[in-house]
DNA sequence: GCGACAG
DNA sequence: ATCTTGTCGC
């Protein structure tokens, strides 16, 4: 069912995670002071990715700028590939943002990832800005015991994610560096940005709504 | 060989 | 992620 086009070669793939991995800085490179976070999400229709991206004010968490955009899909899910799926699409809606955000948030992981560099590592280190990798579902790593809201993710003994539990949910959100940003600054900034009504951070919930929006319009665009 | 496996 | 109607509950 899901193949790999022939044209692409999954070691060099490999290659270019375990060498871009080396360039992902887990220190915190950013504002002291936040101003702006950004959310981002990727929704499918056909062969078609839309992203879309939202800056919020820190603070307050309302929407200063949104932005889409649209891009053909080359390449089919696999797992630990993630970004070669769907990087093009973030990388190509965040050109559009007219203001740099302090902060981003990617759906997806950062460095909790069998070559330690998920979809936020990659875009993190290729737009070189700061970035946060929240997912919904584990990857790689041990979950270990709960300390009241997180437990450690660890790779043998090296801590590479957070677990974070909400009071209303069963399941947690897996949190990891994606790039210039500290694991304990990502666990406080996305703590921040937890809603009570949805599973993630509420950047992502608002790119979430935004791509899924404007996919469904495109839809009844085409029918039309 | 078997199980696990972001979106 | 996506394919999909009604239905349960605040």
């Amino acid at each position: 069912m899901k193949k790999i086009p022939k044209n692409f070669d999954v070691k060099k793939a490999r290659g270019i995670q375990s060498a871009l991995a080396k360039r992902v800085i887990k220190k915190d490179v950013l504002p002291s002071s936040l101003k702006t976070i950004a959310g981002v999400d990727v929704s499918y229709t056909q062969n078609l990715a839309v992203a879309a991206v939202a800056i919020l004010d820190y603070d307050n968490l309302e929407t200063i700028e949104v932005q889409f955009s649209l891009v053909k899909i080359c390449f089919p899910y696999v797992p630990t590939l993630l970004s070669f799926r769907e990087a093009p699409a973030i990388l190509s809606v965040l050109k559009k943002l007219k203001s740099e955000p302090d902060v981003c948030l990617i759906d997806g992981h950062g460095v909790a990832h069998p070559y330690s560099f998920g979809l936020a590592c990659h875009i993190g280190v290729i737009k070189k800005v700061p970035t946060i990798g929240v997912a919904k579902n584990k990857l790689f790593g041990e979950v270990s015991k709960f300390e009241h809201n997180t437990a450690k993710i660890k790779d043998n003994s090296e801590v590479i994610g957070l677990a974070l539990l909400k009071s209303t949910c069963r399941r947690p959100l897996y949190i990891s560096v994606g790039n210039m940003v500290s694991l304990d600054k990502a666990l406080e900034i996305v703590k921040h940005c937890i809603s009570n009504n949805y599973r993630t951070a509420i950047p992502i919930m608002i790119a979430h709504k935004l791509a899924n929006r404007k996919k469904h319009n495109l839809v009844k665009r085409i029918k039309k």
